[in-house]
DNA sequence: AGCACGCCGACT
DNA sequence: GTCGGCGTGCTC
C-alpha cells in the first residue's frame, strides 16, 4: 500500500494522508473523501504509513499540476503565508491531452524604430527587465516582437494586463498579430468561454495567454516569456488572501520556468525602477504638444472648465474628466452636530447616489434610501462633500445640455461588453465627454482627446500612505497621456499642490530618483514591510489577539512600526486591528511571522493598501 | 418541541 | 474554506 500527503484544494488546512494501491506522481489531482464528502486534492508527496487509519484515494483524475506550478504554489504559500491547499486553488491545472507543441511560424511583420530596436536588444539580453517607456513610445511593438520570437522558438507566453484594462484595442492588436495562438482570459467570462480557452491551452493551440493577474496561473507548458504591462498598477496585488502580487510572482515564475520577464510602464513603480535593469524609451510617436493649466483650488466644475469643454466639443474634438470618486458625493455630514452618515456595518461614509435616490456603502454594498436629516441629533440638515463622477455629469448636463456625456466608472462599466461598447461609442464620437475614475487612466487609446480635466488629485495625495505621492503623480501622467495623440492638447489640473506636480510632470524619472531618497531606509523599496490584519465580529477578541501577537513579535528582532485599530476599523460587521512590521530582510519578517504560529490574522506581505 | 441562526472546532 | 454539531433564543 502507498501513502500520500494530499492538499485538499481550496481548504485552509494542512495536507491530509490517504492510501492507494497505485503509484501516483506529485501534482496529480485525485478525488478523496473528507468529512464524508468528495473533494479534489493534489498529491504533495509520498509518505510513510501513519499511526492513524487512512481512507483510500477514490479516483485518480486526468488533471495535474506541472512541476513549475507546484513550485510556484509552494512559493506563494511560504511568502504570502497561506496553506499550500489554498495557493494551489489559484491555479488551473493541466489535463492529460495530446499536446501539439510544435514550433509556430508566425510573421507579425512588426517594424521597430531604431530606438525600439535598442530597447528590444536590451530586454533580449536580460532575464528580467523594465521597459520604461512614455505613452506613445511604442512599448507594445517591442512586446509583440519578443512574443513572436518566443512563439517561433516553440515557447509559450503569458501577457498580463491590469484588471479593467482588457482594452479592446490591445486585444484586437494581439488577435491581428497572433490570431488563434492568442487566448483571452478574464475573470467575468462565461463557463463556456473559460472551457474553450482551457481546451485551447491543453491542446497547445493557444500559445499566448493574455489576461489580468489570474492569467499567471493558467496551464501553459514551456513558458518562454512573461510580459507584465502597466506594471505599476495596484490591481496586480490581490486584496484578499492570499495577498499575492502577480507582478512579483511573474518574475518568480519566469525564474522557475527559465523564461524572460518584461515589465512595462510609462510610470514604473519605485520598486521595479530600483531593482531591475531598465531601458528608457522616450521618443513618442504622438505629435501633439501638451499644455498644462494648473488651477489652485479644490474640486470645482468652474466656468473655465465649462468653457474649455464647450470649445473642445465645438471643434468636433473630445474631452475626458477624471475624478477619483464615484456617485454624487462621498460624504454626507450634519450641518448641526457635525456627525457624518456612516454605513451601519462598516466604519465608512455612505456615498450619495441621487440617480436612484439611495445612499450606498462602497465597501459592503449596503443600500438604503436617503436620510434627509441627521439621525444622530434628530434635526440637523445634511451637507455634502467630495464630488463624484455622477455629480460632475449632472453639472455638465446643466451647463452644456447639448453635449453628450457618459460615465466611465465601476458603477457604469460593469461588464466587458459595456467597456467595449462605451469605448466604441467614444471612438465613433457618439460620446463627446467621458467622466470617470481611475478606469479612465488604464491604457485605453482615445484618438481625438484634446482636453483632459483632472480633479481630486489632492485627495489621493492626502492618503496617509507612503505611496500617496507615487500614486497621485502616476495618475496625472497616465491620464494626461490619454490626451494629445494627434494634435495639441490641454490638460487642466485642479490642485493645491501644483508645485509638486509641476516639478515632475515632464520628468517621471526625476521623481523616482527624488522619491527613492525621500523614502530612505524607512519605507519600501529599501526595506520590506508586512501587515498583519485581525478581523473579527467580536471586537474584544480581535483586539486581544492583536495585542497578544504584538507582544510575541517584540522578541523577534524585527521592528514593529505600529499596532492598533486599522484606519477602517470595521468592514461588514468585522472589527479590524492591525500590526505593521518592518525589516530590511523579507526572510526575517517571515520567520518572525512563522515564529508566532497563529491563525488569528491574515498576512499582507509587501502591502499596497493600508486601510 | 421545533426551528433558525450563529459560533466553533475538525477536517486523514 | 467548509461543514456539521451544538447551544441559544424565539415561535407555535
Amino acid at each position: 500500500m502507498n501513502y500520500y500527503e494530499i492538499a485538499i484544494i481550496g481548504h485552509n488546512l494542512g495536507a491530509l494522508t490517504f492510501e492507494s494501491n497505485e503509484e501516483i506522481e506529485e501534482g496529480r489531482v485525485v478525488e478523496v473523501e473528507v468529512s464524508r464528502r468528495s473533494k479534489e486534492g493534489v498529491i504533495i508527496k509520498k509518505c510513510e504509513k501513519p499511526a492513524f487509519k487512512t481512507n483510500p484515494v477514490k479516483e485518480i483524475t486526468d488533471k495535474y499540476y506541472s512541476k513549475e506550478q507546484v513550485e510556484l504554489a509552494r512559493f506563494v504559500s511560504s511568502y504570502y503565508v497561506c496553506e499550500l491547499a489554498i495557493s494551489l486553488s489559484l491555479f488551473e491545472p493541466f489535463c492529460n491531452m495530446k499536446a501539439e507543441c510544435e514550433k509556430a511560424n508566425i510573421r507579425t511583420g512588426v517594424r521597430l524604430s531604431n530606438e525600439q530596436i535598442k530597447a528590444y536588444e536590451f530586454i533580449s539580453q536580460k532575464e528580467v527587465s523594465l521597459l520604461f517607456g512614455d505613452t506613445g513610445s511604442g512599448k507594445t511593438e517591442i512586446y509583440i516582437k519578443a512574443m513572436e520570437d518566443a512563439v517561433n522558438s516553440g515557447k509559450s507566453v503569458i501577457f498580463l494586463i491590469p484588471e479593467i484594462s482588457l482594452t479592446p484595442q490591445m486585444l484586437k492588436r494581439l488577435k491581428a498579430k497572433f490570431g488563434d495562438l492568442v487566448g483571452i482570459w478574464h475573470s467575468r467570462q462565461s463557463k463556456k468561454s473559460r472551457n474553450t480557452m482551457l481546451e485551447g491551452l491543453y491542446s497547445g493551440k493557444i500559445r499566448i495567454a493574455a489576461g489580468p493577474r489570474s492569467a499567471l496561473f493558467l496551464p501553459l507548458n514551456n513558458i518562454g516569456l512573461i510580459v507584465v504591462d502597466e506594471e505599476h498598477d495596484d490591481s496586480y496585488k490581490s486584496s484578499s488572501s492570499p495577498r499575492y502580487n502577480a507582478k512579483d510572482m511573474a518574475i518568480t515564475y519566469a525564474k522557475i520556468c527559465g523564461a524572460k520577464c518584461i515589465l512595462g510602464s510609462a510610470t514604473p513603480s519605485l520598486a521595479s525602477y530600483k531593482n531591475y535593469p531598465y531601458f528608457r524609451l522616450k521618443n513618442s510617436f504622438f505629435s501633439g504638444k501638451k499644455e498644462f493649466v494648473f488651477e489652485a483650488k479644490e474640486t470645482d466644475i468652474d466656468s473655465f472648465i465649462i468653457s474649455n469643454i464647450e470649445k473642445t466639443v465645438q471643434k468636433g474634438s473630445q474631452a475626458i474628466i477624471f475624478l477619483p470618486t464615484r456617485a454624487n458625493f462621498k460624504y454626507m455630514v450634519c450641518k448641526s452636530c457635525g456627525k457624518g452618515v456612516e454605513c451601519p456595518f462598516c466604519s465608512v461614509s455612505m456615498s450619495l447616489h441621487l440617480n436612484d435616490s439611495t445612499m450606498k456603502c462602497h465597501y459592503c454594498g449596503y443600500t438604503q434610501k436617503i436620510d434627509y436629516s441627521c439621525k444622530e441629533c434628530g434635526h440637523g440638515e445634511l451637507g455634502v462633500f467630495r464630488m463624484g463622477t455622477q455629480e460632475a455629469i449632472d453639472r455638465l448636463a446643466e451647463s452644456l445640455p447639448a453635449v453628450s456625456v457618459k460615465k466611465f466608472d465601476r458603477d457604469e462599466i460593469t461588464t466587458q461588453k459595456k467597456l467595449e461598447s462605451t469605448l466604441k461609442e467614444f471612438e465613433e464620437k457618439k460620446i463627446s465627454v467621458l467622466v470617470g475614475t481611475q478606469m479612465l487612466s488604464k491604457g485605453h487609446d482615445y484618438h481625438d482627446v484634446k482636453l483632459a480635466v483632472i480633479l481630486g488629485l489632492d485627495s489621493i495625495l492626502a492618503q496617509n500612505d507612503f505611496r500617496a505621492r507615487e500614486r497621485a503623480l502616476s495618475l496625472l501622467v497616465q491620464i494626461s497621456g490619454r490626451a494629445g495623440r494627434k494634435e495639441d492638447a490641454k490638460i487642466i489640473v485642479q490642485t493645491l499642490n501644483g508645485e509638486f506636480f509641476k516639478n515632475y510632470i515632464a520628468d517621471y524619472e526625476l521623481f523616482l530618483k527624488d522619491e527613492l531618497s525621500i523614502r530612505g531606509s524607512l519605507y519600501p523599496p529599501h526595506i520590506r514591510m508586512a501587515r498583519l490584519l485581525f478581523a473579527d465580529k467580536n471586537r474584544e477578541r480581535a483586539e486581544s489577539n492583536m495585542r497578544h501577537i504584538a507582544r510575541k513579535l517584540e522578541n523577534t528582532g524585527i521592528e514593529i512600526v505600529g499596532f492598533g485599530e486599522a484606519p477602517i476599523n470595521k468592514i461588514a460587521e468585522k472589527h479590524r486591528f492591525d500590526i505593521l512590521i518592518r525589516d530590511p530582510s523579507a526572510t526575517k519578517l517571515l520567520s518572525a511571522i512563522y515564529s508566532v504560529d497563529d491563525k488569528s490574522f491574515e498576512v499582507d506581505m509587501d502591502p499596497v493598501s493600508f486601510s
